[in-house]
RNA sequence: CGCGGGAUGGAGCAGUCUGGUAGCUCGUCAGGCUCAUAACCUGAAGGUCGUAGGUUCAAAUCCUGCUCCCGCAA
């Protein structure tokens, strides 16, 4: 009879929710023997210490949960790992680079869930990259932990099809439900003991570093299909956004997705040349008219139309840094 | 007490500094024009100005408490 595997889950991010929650329910199988995730942070207006939502579902589940703030060399938290004996560690979206002594520790392995099709995109923002570059597919890959970042050997891949209207929101849920699936392809292998992995190739490799609120800013002089991809990218996160010049200054204007691409325009990056329910914005190519949301600074999301009611925005202005 | 902006007919805003008849864009309804229209013209309905108190002859406007929303920050 084989005993159950002994399995230490790794996470922060909300993608890897429906994967802790197939592992719970999966607990006949296997033994869940701890959860590792990311300290409880201040969030929000309020400021208020909030827990991952991770941490939520695992102690709902009466799963320890273990927040060390970093495992570098850090010989508590190792002695702890330790001590839980785990056959295999299953990391997503933890948000931290596990030291080699963490990666060597599990019995039999210590794998990794990323949400692109390696070598592309390894790094912080996979989901961002893959819309923001353009990619026709993404998916998610199973792979090897080695101490180098995402650079492990691939075990199982799984594809979907970046559509069109995809934002970064939408494509990372339908990602995130593709991690259980894709897990429970792999478990047998483990229990077998047979893995094959396949080697990354190392000149398709790309980055994609974590994002800041300053990334979101719109350079108007891109591209317009450039820009149409990077609106759909940043959301929600980090989101984008240019400047409006207002009687009482400068001010933030986020902007949403869709966006449609217009050819033929030509008139100085920035500018918006028509004004109607939407505004038409040139850019360095081409043009983009603004079909979704706005939202100025201080002010609640509206759409367009709502949007131009109240805060006109005449032919001629300029958007960006002014 | 992390910093800052905001709450005004159904939607979005102006008016607040310098108290004195409630305004704009849009929507809704009715009528007109038109082959026709989401277009255009005319008219109408619709507001205890977030909430509680204070100052004043008089408060959307000045003062104080409270609630909710949002930008930054994390």
């Amino acid at each position: 009879m084989p005993s159950s595997l002994k399995i230490v889950f790794m996470g922060a991010g909300e993608i890897a929710l429906p994967t802790l929650r197939a592992l719970i329910e999966n607990r006949d199988a296997i033994e869940l023997v701890g959860v590792y995730t990311q300290p409880d942070k201040r969030v929000g207006r309020k400021q208020l210490i909030t827990p991952p939502a991770i941490k939520v579902v695992a102690e709902e589940a009466g799963i320890p949960v273990f927040q060390p703030e970093t495992l570098r060399k850090n010989e508590a938290a190792l002695d702890e790992f330790k001590a839980l004996e785990c056959d295999l560690a299953i990391v997503m979206a933890y948000g931290q680079i596990l030291p080699r002594d963490i990666i060597e520790a599990p019995k039999i392995a210590c794998i990794n869930l990323h949400a692109s099709l390696l070598p592309r995109h390894r790094g912080a923002s996979p989901i961002q990259a893959a819309i923001r570059d353009g990619d026709a597919e993404s998916g998610i890959t199973l792979m090897h932990i080695v101490p180098k970042l995402d650079a492990g050997d691939m075990i199982l891949k799984k594809t979907i099809p970046i559509e069109p209207a995809d934002t970064g929101g939408i494509l990372h849920d339908k990602l995130a439900e593709l991690g259980p699936t894709l897990l429970r392809e792999a478990m047998p292998l483990f229990k077998t003991g047979t893995i094959e992995a396949e080697p990354q190739n190392e000149d398709l490799v790309t980055y994609s570093g974590k994002l800041e609120r300053e990334h979101g800013e719109i350079d108007w002089t891109l591209p317009a299909a450039k820009i149409e991809l990077l609106i759909r990218a940043y959301d929600p996160w980090p989101g984008t956004y240019t400047t409006l010049s207002t009687e009482g200054g400068p001010k933030k204007l986020k902007i949403y997705p869709q966006s449609t691409v217009l050819e033929d325009i030509d008139a100085p990056a920035g500018t918006v040349v028509a004004s109607g329910k939407e505004i038409t914005v040139a850019c360095g190519d081409g043009a983009l008219q603004l079909n979704g949301d706005l939202q100025l600074e201080g002010r609640k999301r509206l759409d367009s139309a709502s949007f131009l009611n109240g805060i006109t925005v005449k032919e001629g202005t300029i958007l960006g840094t002014s």
